[in-house]
DNA sequence: GTTATTTTAGAATGATCGATCAAAAAACTT
DNA sequence: AAGTTTTTTGATCGATCATTCTAAAATAAC
């Protein structure tokens, strides 16, 4: 064996993930990644292969620490409509104003014009969705969903209200908008108590 | 007086924006945009000032000629809730499976991380949450909003939803589940018959 | 028809892009 | 300790970037 690598795969991943969050793909240089995850361009190349090697592994990197944990310490199996009220309305509490953004909205816009979007986009997509669907079908089942409402409709709904809310905090609107928005839209699911 | 101009402002204006719409403003070069304009670089520069110009000046065209002709094409001031139906509907409705996209929802997330949003963001946000403000409100003096709920936030439910469905579009979700997503919304908005 | 003024066309600018390469540095294997 | 393999570094590559510039083409004004 070689001399070992320096860095830590962690930290590095992570600085490249917030770079991409914020300017995008194209917008950032390799030597914006310098920076951002502390490697020389010679070091990115031999551990990613290409630019476009660290923006894979950064968007999986983004599914499994940004999402997957922001559903588990939210809207884990068990916490219901009220989980998924809190999942939401964490988008709206994003370091630096949310500036960082969610690389699949972000990744959506940047990549769907021209080619097909990243797999990670598709992933995270499904993950949200599932989470979705699968939250509102329990409480369907323990009867805590609003009577009427078809928890795959409701799902889709939220999905999409999910990606426009990432484009509104984007777009500067205000938060306490946006959390009224999301508070009213969990009170018409919530069965009334 | 000199040379008078020998391209059609209209075309050249929207060449641009298809252009920017479809790959967004970094990723678009000036040759890019030469060819999706017909000029050369010289008259773009002549005429624009500089990238960011034309940019802007597509973006102007953008909101006027797309999307406030859209309002007034589906959801005109007398249409009601199926207008804004309509207006949704339309969304899907895109050339090449919408891979133009929104420029709205586009310069949100591509300027959003970094700058203020380009001024026509804001603008078109605006037009279109007075728009469905305006219908909606109507619609509740008229009696046809379904009775119990807030003009006023099912207006912000339907611009979140709005940006939402483009961003899902752009990702290359199914057409016919995004369809179905807008319906049942504005079946829930629309007094039963 | 001549002059003045503007728009064109296309070459050329320096800067920056993603990517490569050769040599130095480091650490495991023997 | 010697040798081998990998990582790191920093210079460097050609390509492409936004922009500028020069000169030709074209039209309005006189």
């Amino acid at each position: 064996m070689g001399r070992t690598r320096e860095y830590d795969d962690n930290a590095v991943l992570t600085g490249a993930m917030e770079a991409f969050r914020r300017k995008g793909y194209v917008a950032l240089s390799i030597r914006d990644l310098e920076e951002a995850t502390g490697l020389k361009a010679g070091s990115i190349y031999n551990s990613f292969g290409d630019k476009a090697g660290l923006f894979a592994a950064a968007f999986s990197h983004y599914n499994r620490v940004v999402l997957l944990r922001r559903i588990a310490e939210h809207a884990g199996a068990t916490a219901g409509l009220a989980g998924l009220r809190a999942l939401f309305l964490s988008l709206l509490r994003e370091p630096n104003d949310g500036s960082f953004g969610c690389l699949i909205t972000n990744a959506a816009i940047e990549f769907g014009g021209c080619d097909r979007p990243p797999s990670g986009v598709e992933e995270g997509l499904r993950v949200l969705s599932e989470t979705l669907t699968g939250r509102l079908m329990s409480a369907s089942s323990a009867g805590t969903l609003r009577a009427g409402i078809d928890p795959v409709l409701a799902a889709m709904r939220l999905a999409a209200m999910y990606q426009g809310i990432l484009v509104l905090v984007r777009a500067g609107q205000e938060k306490a908008q946006l959390e009224r928005l999301i508070n009213s839209e969990f009170d018409i699911l919530e069965r009334d108590r």
